[in-house]
DNA sequence: TAAGATTGATAAATCAATCTTA
DNA sequence: TAAGATTGATTTATCAATCTTA
């Protein structure tokens, strides 16, 4: 008689699958971030910033997942490299923006195809199972936003 | 007349999807290690470690993806915390290796239950796309394998 | 008074040098 | 000499206190 395993188990199961999948892969490739004499918070503080839009050192803080001071100095080593700019704002006087310039843009860029590139052996996975693996996370994407 | 996406295009998709989930989900988790008073290399090393089977320092370091001198300082907090202890290997005296104590073991325990529970927009997933996305992620999970 | 950002003291993690044993 | 682990100096990140403006 087969006992067919629960939902819970399928989907704790499931979770623990793409998390470890998900971890490794970023251990592995990390390096890059030393070679380039970066950490993984200036890593997340370049993929949220942007060229065009500034966002407040509050903002960068929350999104990066860090404290505040932290984003401060964050920033700071950012600058001092020529990677991003602050901006005061013009409405607001103690509030401070932050920008990329060209060069930080580039950076991001460089670190975006780094780490966006899909591991081997996703690209291994046939036709099918690749866009169902694609729609159910869609799904999960979009049931997230939903509870937001 | 419709552009079918490429298969690259896809995966890359797709892997911007799970790392996104993934990484979201730990960091709106993380808060309690903050209570606990643990750091994410804790978690590592807690999650690496077991009560019945000793692990050499280096392992350690290896498997949580630090320096070994990093290591040491982890192991060092956590045996203060009289979580783990070192026991002197039997055949080599270079070698420390490392153990959960009791308590180390039911603090590991509480950890994956927490960072293990599945999201619940994964739980909201119908039952074949999460059987779709389990099948496809073991099916990575074997590729990998393979590779290594 | 509170919000936004920074500074200074502290903890967490790394790198280079050292100590012990194989 | 090299492997395994630790120590000391340094960088990276946090917490608590401070400064400026709303």
């Amino acid at each position: 008689m087969k006992r067919v395993k629960s939902r819970r188990a399928v989907a704790t199961e499931t979770w623990r699958l793409m998390s470890e999948f998900t971890m490794t892969t970023f251990t592995s490739r990390s390096g890059v971030l030393q070679q380039m004499g970066l950490t993984p918070g200036h890593l997340k503080a370049l993929r949220y910033l942007a060229a065009d839009d500034a966002q407040p050192m509050g903002a960068c803080a929350q999104a990066i997942g860090c404290d505040a001071s932290t984003a401060t100095w964050l920033v700071d080593r950012l600058e001092e490299r020529g990677l991003v700019e602050r901006r005061p704002s013009t409405t607001d006087r103690r509030v401070k923006g932050v920008v990329l310039t060209p060069f930080g843009a580039e950076t991001k860029a460089k670190l975006e195809a780094h780490f966006g590139e899909p591991p081997e052996s996703l690209l291994a996975l046939d036709a099918d199972a690749l866009e169902a693996l694609h729609d159910a996370l869609s799904r999960l994407a979009e049931e997230r936003q939903n509870r937001s």
